[in-house]
DNA sequence: TTGTATGCGTTATCAG
DNA sequence: CTGATAACGCATACAA
C-alpha cells in the first residue's frame, strides 16, 4: 500500500529541490521550464498538499471559531450560511461553540481554545457585555476578532445593520397606515440592537406626529419565540388598546402571533404585527410577518472577510454597517377605527 | 516577545527527555517522580499541546466533515446541535459542505476533501443515491462514512429512525380520530424515508380497517415548505374530499397550513393536519403542527460516536435506529362529518 | 533562478 | 522506565 504522494515525492519525479516546488505552489518565481515539468508531474501524481503540514509551518491552526449563544438560533443559521460559502472557497475549518450549549452560560470552550490558540481567529455573534472576557482574552492571545453585533468592541471589528434606519422604516410604514397606539416588544434589557431599533422607531414616530407612549414599551428577557410567546400572555391578560406592535425580531413576533392567533385576536385587522430580521419561518406562517430584512447571509461573509483581513494585517474600517429593507407582507394592516 | 512553550520547553524545564513528556501527555508509563516534576512545569508554564502538529505526526486532520443539501434546512439545524455537542468534547473542528449551497447540485467540494484528506471521517445527512460516488470515493481513500438516512448504503454506517413505526402511529392517532379519507404528501421520489412513513401509515390503517386510496398519495419535488405551499395550492384547486393530510415532514405540513390558513380552511375543524420530524417551528406556529419526533440531537451525537468508534476501529452495528414519538398538539382533531 | 539546511511541535521506535 | 532520534509534510532564510 502506497502513501500519498508528499511535496518530496513530486520533487524527486521532477529533478528539482523540494523547496522548488514549494514556491511553484505558493506562486513564487520558477523557471518557466521547472513550472511545467512540476505541473506534469503534480497532475500525474494526483498530488495535493498536507493543509496540516502547512499549518504547522506557517504557525496557524487553519480553523475558524464561532461563537453564538445558541447555533440553533435561525438567525444565526442563516449568518452561518454566509461564513460557510467563505470557507469552503479559503478551505479553512470552523469550530463552533454554543455559550448555552448546556441550558446555562458556559464561556470555558473558547476560552480553552484562546489559551490553546486552537483557532486563528474569532467570530463573536450577538456579542453582548458578559463576552468581554473573551474578547479580551483573544486580544491578549493576539487572535483577531468581529463582532457581529451592534455594540463597538475595543480590539474588535464590527459588522452590524443599521438598526436605527429599520426602526424609522417600521414608523413610517405605521403611521402610513394610521396606527397611533403603538407598542413595541423589545429583546433582552441589554440588547444594544433593541434599544436602537427602539430609538429610530420612536424617533422617527416623533417626527411624523405620533408618539410612543412609554407604558407601551416593554422588553422580553430573551431573544427567543418562547419569550414572545410570554409577552403575548401577558399582554392579552389585558384590555388590549394598541392598534399595532413591533417586536425587537421576528421570533418574538412569530411567538407573540401565535398566542394572539390562539386567542381568536385577528391579524392585521384587530392587530398588526411587524418584526426584524426576516428570518424564513416569517415568510413561511400565515399571516406572512411583516419585517425588516437583515442581509444574514452578506454579514456572514463580511465578517469573515474582514478577520480575514486581519489576519492578513491590512487596514479596513472598524465598523461596517448593512443596510436593511422593509419587508411587507400580511401581518400588517390598517389600523382599526375603535 | 515570547513564544508559546511547546513539549520542549517543558522537558528542558523538567530535566527529561521531550519523549518522557510525551508519555505523560499521552498516559503512557512515566515514574511518579518525573509525573510530578513535569505535572508542576506544565502548570507553571501554562503549556497545551499543538494540536496542529500532534494531527501531523498522528497522520489525521483533526476534522470532521460534514455534507448535506443544505445548512439552512431546521432539521439539519437541530441534527448539527448533537454534532456539535461532541466535537467540543473532543476537540475536533468542522468542515460544512453544502450540496445545494449556490443553487444547484455540486458535490467538488467535498470531492475534494476526500482527495486531499481533509477530514477524518464524513457525516452524509439525509444522503441519497446521487451521493454514492461520494460514498464511494470516502471508502477508496478510506475515510470513514456514517450517513444519517434510512438507505443502508456500503462501506458506511448508518443513523436512522424508525419511520415505519411513526407512520403507523400516525394511522393509530388518525383512525382513532374518525378519519377515513386521509390524503398523504410524500417527499421527493427517491426518498426512502418518505416511502417507509408512508409504509408504516399505509399498512397500519389498512390493518385498522381504513385505508389510503392510490389516488390520494401525492409527492412533492423537495422536502422544503415551498414544496407544501406547492402542494397545497394544488389541493386546493379542486373540491376538499379528505378529513386529514399527512405530511411527510414538518416543512412540508407547514407549508401546506400556510396555503391552508390562507383561503381560510379551518385546521384541525376541516382538515387534520399531521408531519414528521417536530421541528421548532412545528410548536411555534398557531394551530401547532401534530408530528412524530425524530430524536435529531441524539442522531447527530450518535453520528458522531460511530464515526469515531470506527475512526477507532471498534465493531458496532451497522445501523442504529432511533424511536420516533408522536407529539400532539392542535392541527389534528374529530374527522368532520360531511 | 535553484538547492541546502533548518524549523514547526508531536509522536513513535528502539536502544539503553 | 527513559532518552536520543527519526519521522510527519511543508515553508523559508540563506547561499550558490
Amino acid at each position: 500500500m502506497r502513501r500519498q504522494p508528499t511535496i518530496a515525492t513530486v520533487a524527486e519525479h521532477a529533478g528539482v529541490a523540494v523547496s522548488t516546488v514549494s514556491r511553484y505552489l505558493n506562486g513564487h518565481y520558477v523557471s518557466q521550464s521547472a513550472k511545467q515539468r512540476i505541473a506534469k508531474v503534480i497532475d500525474k501524481l494526483g498530488y495535493t498538499r498536507s493543509a496540516t503540514a502547512r499549518n504547522l509551518s506557517l504557525r496557524r491552526t487553519g480553523c475558524l471559531g464561532v461563537v453564538v449563544d445558541s447555533t440553533i438560533d435561525p438567525w444565526f443559521v442563516q449568518l452561518l450560511g454566509g461564513i460557510e460559502e467563505e470557507l469552503t472557497t479559503h478551505d479553512t475549518s470552523l469550530m463552533l461553540a454554543s455559550l448555552e450549549l448546556r441550558g446555562h452560560y458556559d464561556a470555558s470552550i473558547v476560552m480553552k481554545w484562546i489559551r490553546e490558540k486552537r483557532v486563528d481567529g474569532l467570530i463573536f455573534v450577538k456579542s453582548q457585555k458578559r463576552e468581554r472576557p473573551l474578547l479580551q482574552a483573544a486580544a491578549d492571545a493576539k487572535i483577531p476578532t468581529v463582532a457581529v453585533s451592534p455594540e463597538g468592541v475595543e480590539h474588535s471589528q464590527v459588522v452590524r445593520s443599521n438598526n436605527v434606519a429599520g426602526g424609522a422604516a417600521v414608523a413610517d410604514l405605521l403611521v402610513d397606515l394610521g396606527h397611533r397606539r403603538i407598542a413595541f416588544a423589545g429583546g433582552p434589557d441589554y440588547s444594544i440592537d433593541s434599544k436602537d431599533r427602539l430609538r429610530g422607531l420612536k424617533s422617527r414616530l416623533e417626527h411624523l406626529g405620533a408618539s410612543l407612549d412609554p407604558k407601551l414599551i416593554f422588553s422580553c428577557h430573551s431573544w427567543e419565540a418562547e419569550a414572545g410567546i410570554e409577552f403575548g400572555r401577558t399582554l392579552f391578560s389585558k384590555p388590549l388598546s394598541i392598534t399595532a406592535l413591533v417586536a425587537a425580531n421576528d421570533a418574538l413576533a412569530l411567538g407573540f402571533m401565535r398566542v394572539a392567533q390562539q386567542r381568536n385576536v385577528r391579524i392585521p385587522q384587530t392587530l398588526s404585527v411587524i418584526g426584524f430580521d426576516d428570518i424564513p419561518e416569517s415568510a413561511l406562517v400565515w399571516p406572512g410577518l411583516t419585517t425588516v430584512a437583515q442581509p444574514m447571509r452578506d454579514m456572514g461573509r463580511e465578517a469573515y472577510r474582514k478577520l480575514f483581513q486581519k489576519v492578513e494585517m491590512l487596514e479596513t474600517p472598524a465598523v461596517v454597517e448593512h443596510p436593511m429593507e422593509l419587508i411587507i407582507r400580511e401581518s400588517t394592516g390598517p389600523a382599526r377605527q375603535n
